[in-house]
DNA sequence: TATCCGTGGAA
DNA sequence: TTTCCAAGGAT
C-alpha cells in the first residue's frame, strides 16, 4: 500500500468527518442522493435539501414513481437542475433495468444518467468496496499539492495524469475509508486558501509545502470575460395567485417554472400580455436585481400587472396559475422565488 | 474538447 | 464589491 494511503486512513480515524447525515450508511440510495447533491455544491448548502428529500423520497422506487415536477420542487434553489432531471431517469432506471436494486460495479452505475467516473467510484467504494480512485475537488486539490502537479486541472491533459495518480495510491485494504479520508483531508486542512499544513499527515513529502507553492498549486482557472445579459419578465397577479411559465427541457433552468419573459420596457411588457392572451391593464416596472451565474450575469426587471380576477385562457400547457402559498410546489429558479416572495 | 449548467459561501 | 469556485457531468 501506498505510505501516502496509509497515512490517510489512519489520520482519517481520529480526525475524519463520521458524523454527516449520509454517513454511517452503505444504502447505495443514500450515498447515491449525497453524491449528486454534492456535486459543485458546498456540504452546508446541501444538508437541508438532503434531508427533506429524504423525507419525500425514502428509496429509488419512490422517487422513480414521483413526477419530475415533484423532484423540481425539491431542487429548488440548489442549482444545476440537470442533476434533478438526471436523478429522476436514473431512478427509472434502476426500478425498470435492475429490478429496484443499485448496480454494484462502477462500470454498472456510470452507465446511468448524472453520474461520472467519480461518482459511480465514490458509490462502489463506499457501499461495496470495489477498488477505484474518485477524484473531485478535494482530491485533485490534494494530489496537485502533494505531487507538485502544474498546471489547471480542469485541462484534459492534467486531468488524465491526475486520474493515473489517483488508481496508483489506491490502498490494497480499507478502500470503503479512503476515499473519504481524501475528501475530508482536502475539505477541513488542504483547503483553498489557508491550508492547515502543520496537522496535515502527509505534509513532509507535500512538494507545495516543500516549495512553499501552497498557494500556487493546484493552477487557477484561467480567467474570461463574463458576459451580462438583462432580461424583463412579468409578474402577473389574479386574487392570491401569480401566472407561471415552464421552461424549455433543457439549458438553463430547464422543467423549471419561472416568470414569463418579455423584451424590457412598458410596450414589451403589454406585447407580453398579448402574446399569454391576456387583456392589457396597467404595468408598472418594479426594482431590479442582479443574479450571477458561473458563466454569466444577469439582470431581471419584473413588471407587475396585477389582475382584478383570474382570466380564462386558452389551453397553455406551458402556462399555469399557481397560489402564492402553493410555490413549494413547483420547481423555481433562485431569484424568481426571490421575486416572488418579495411581494 | 471547450462550453454549458446554479447558487451561495468565503476572502 | 469583486473574485473564485465547491463531493462534476453531459454534450
Amino acid at each position: 500500500m501506498s505510505e501516502f494511503a496509509s497515512r490517510l486512513i489512519a489520520w482519517h480515524a481520529e480526525n475524519g468527518r463520521h458524523d454527516l447525515p449520509w454517513q454511517n450508511t452503505q444504502d447505495p440510495y443514500r450515498v447515491w442522493l449525497s453524491e449528486i447533491m454534492l456535486q459543485q455544491t458546498q456540504v452546508d448548502t446541501v444538508i437541508p435539501y438532503y434531508q427533506r428529500f429524504l423525507e419525500h423520497f425514502p428509496t429509488v422506487t419512490s422517487l422513480a414513481a414521483a413526477p419530475l415536477e415533484a423532484v423540481l420542487a425539491l431542487w429548488t434553489g440548489l442549482g444545476y437542475y440537470a442533476r434533478a432531471r438526471n436523478l429522476h431517469r436514473a431512478a427509472q432506471a434502476v426500478v425498470r433495468a435492475h429490478d429496484g436494486i443499485f448496480p454494484r460495479s462502477a462500470a454498472q452505475l456510470v452507465e446511468l444518467p448524472g453520474i461520472g467516473r467519480s461518482t459511480a467510484a465514490a458509490i462502489a467504494s463506499f457501499c461495496f468496496g470495489e477498488r477505484v480512485a474518485i477524484l473531485d475537488g478535494n482530491v485533485k486539490r490534494v494530489l496537485c499539492r502533494q505531487f507538485g502537479i502544474e498546471g489547471f486541472p480542469g485541462e484534459r491533459a492534467v486531468e488524465l495524469r491526475l486520474w493515473a495518480l489517483a488508481e496508483s495510491l489506491l490502498p490494497a485494504t480499507g478502500i470503503e475509508i479512503y476515499p473519504q479520508a481524501q475528501m475530508d483531508l482536502g475539505a477541513t486542512l488542504c483547503t483553498r486558501s489557508r491550508p492547515r499544513c502543520g496537522e496535515c499527515p502527509v505534509s513532509e513529502t507535500c512538494v507545495a509545502r516543500r516549495t512553499a507553492r501552497e498557494g500556487d498549486l493546484p493552477a487557477r482557472r484561467p480567467k474570461k470575460a463574463v458576459p451580462q445579459r438583462s432580461c424583463g419578465v412579468l409578474l402577473v397577479k389574479a386574487g392570491g395567485a401569480v401566472l407561471l411559465e415552464q421552461r424549455p427541457a433543457t439549458g438553463i433552468w430547464g422543467g423549471l417554472f419561472s416568470l414569463p419573459e418579455m423584451v424590457e420596457g412598458e410596450s414589451g411588457a403589454q406585447t407580453a400580455l398579448r402574446r399569454l392572451g391576456i387583456a392589457v391593464p396597467d404595468c408598472r416596472e418594479l426594482p431590479s436585481l442582479r443574479h450571477s451565474f458561473t458563466h454569466f450575469t444577469l439582470t431581471l426587471t419584473p413588471w407587475l400587472a396585477e389582475l382584478p380576477a383570474m382570466p380564462v385562457m386558452a389551453h397553455e400547457p406551458v402556462l399555469r396559475w399557481v397560489a402564492l402559498d402553493e410555490l413549494e410546489k413547483v420547481g423555481l429558479p433562485a431569484p424568481i422565488l426571490k421575486i416572488l416572495q418579495a411581494r
